[in-house]
DNA sequence: AAAATTATCGCCAGAATTGGCGATGTTCAA
DNA sequence: TTGAACATCGCCAATTCTGGCGATAATTTT
């Protein structure tokens, strides 16, 4: 059975070479094509294509919303972006917004049907310079700012506590000492992240540890 | 000027077909070989290879502390994890130690000759699959319970300030009510989302608006 | 029209937190 | 060896939160 892909592409001339690769390889057939994010919301969900090609820059609304209006009725269709954008913004939010693969447009005809059949088949092609830019996401050591880095480990312990709740009686339980020492740890923490409130604490503290990439501002929306 | 290429791995018979491999591709070069991390980590900083191939697996410290150690005294040498495990969290805590690509020891030799260029070219390798997991990670979509749906608006700005380590009285002002109506929103606020304090209210809150991945607890720490 | 939800206000008391000030002992680096 | 950072313990008072109980009014839903 070939590979069913519908095109998101707002240049006629480009949408037109697309459809002609596809449906000029075995083993993949284009069942729809669409010139905005509009009319493939319309279209596509009927169609069910196996895999989506997706211009990121649309007019009128974007290849990323669309991705995103798109994959809850699609849950089986894999997108790929296609895009010449290689900022670590744009591929953050179409891969946030579901989109499964990342190509530029400048990809030669044979990657990108081999990344048709990759992400078909439960990969995620992208470029290896995209993948790069992904994995330093993970990397990013929480840097600068973290105040964190100066709290003893037994400060970082009742620190976790108080994130969970517990009560300084909780804390000096689960730790073994007493109250009193507890109540010393937690204003050193406060000292030291300079927050006046175990909330500020926790808030600093949840925004620090958490364990994901925190790419770009992008991201927090 | 041929890839200067470092190698971690504990069998004997692996690491010898390896650096078999390596000195016997042109434009590879194998500068050093280790059967385990901590000898790796005394004997490659000196070395200063341009990539790393690292096991994931070896006895005694294993490859993921080893190229978090590593990695700090070489910021220029790119690790390449070989392993047998596809769990998301090996490749996880991997990528975040410092690993730049991640393959299967079922790859085949060519593919891994092609890895060791594309890392040392600013690419990360991985196959189709372990992309897929990663880019998963960015498509966690703010999980269903979500407590929070049922916050009336009002109840959703006090939360907010809440969050922001605010005192009632603070939010009152800021939201021109009574220090009494704070309460009140709270108190509802409480009982809606299950919690019983300031703190685990808050770390709910962030844990919900937080855009990004939260992908294992692997990450936690 | 009755019921539920939301937003607003109030009192009161117990519980929890915060902060000021001080103390002892250990460990580790200068 | 002297100081700095850490972990431990203590007292006290002021502030802040939490929860129980109740109330009015507007809006929305049933």
């Amino acid at each position: 059975m070939s590979i069913s892909v519908s095109i998101v592409e707002d240049d006629p001339a480009v949408r037109a070479s697309l459809v002609k690769l596809i449906d000029g390889s075995p083993g993949y057939r284009c069942v729809s094509q669409h010139a905005d994010a509009e009319s493939a919301l319309r279209e596509i969900p009927p169609v069910k294509p196996d895999v989506a090609l997706m211009d990121i820059n649309l007019s009128g609304l974007n290849g990323v919303e669309c991705v995103r209006r798109l994959k809850p009725q699609l849950p089986g269709t894999q997108v790929i972006m296609l895009t010449v954008y290689q900022n670590t913004e744009h591929i953050f939010n179409a891969l946030a917004a579901g989109a499964t693969g990342y190509l530029l447009k400048q990809t030669p005809p044979e990657e990108l049907l081999a990344a048709i059949r990759s992400v078909h088949d439960g990969g995620s092609p992208m470029s290896s310079h995209i993948a790069r830019k992904i994995v330093q996401c993970f990397q990013q050591p929480a840097p600068p700012v973290n105040g964190a880095q100066s709290l003893s480990p037994r400060e970082a312990e009742v620190l976790g506590l108080l994130a969970k709740g517990y009560l300084y009686k909780e804390i000096a339980d689960a730790m073994s000492v007493t109250y009193a020492t507890v109540h010393t740890h937690i204003r050193h923490i406060y000292e030291k992240l300079h927050v006046r409130s175990r909330t500020e604490a926790v808030a600093k503290h949840l925004s620090q540890t958490r364990s994901l990439p925190r790419p770009a501002k992008a991201f927090r929306l």
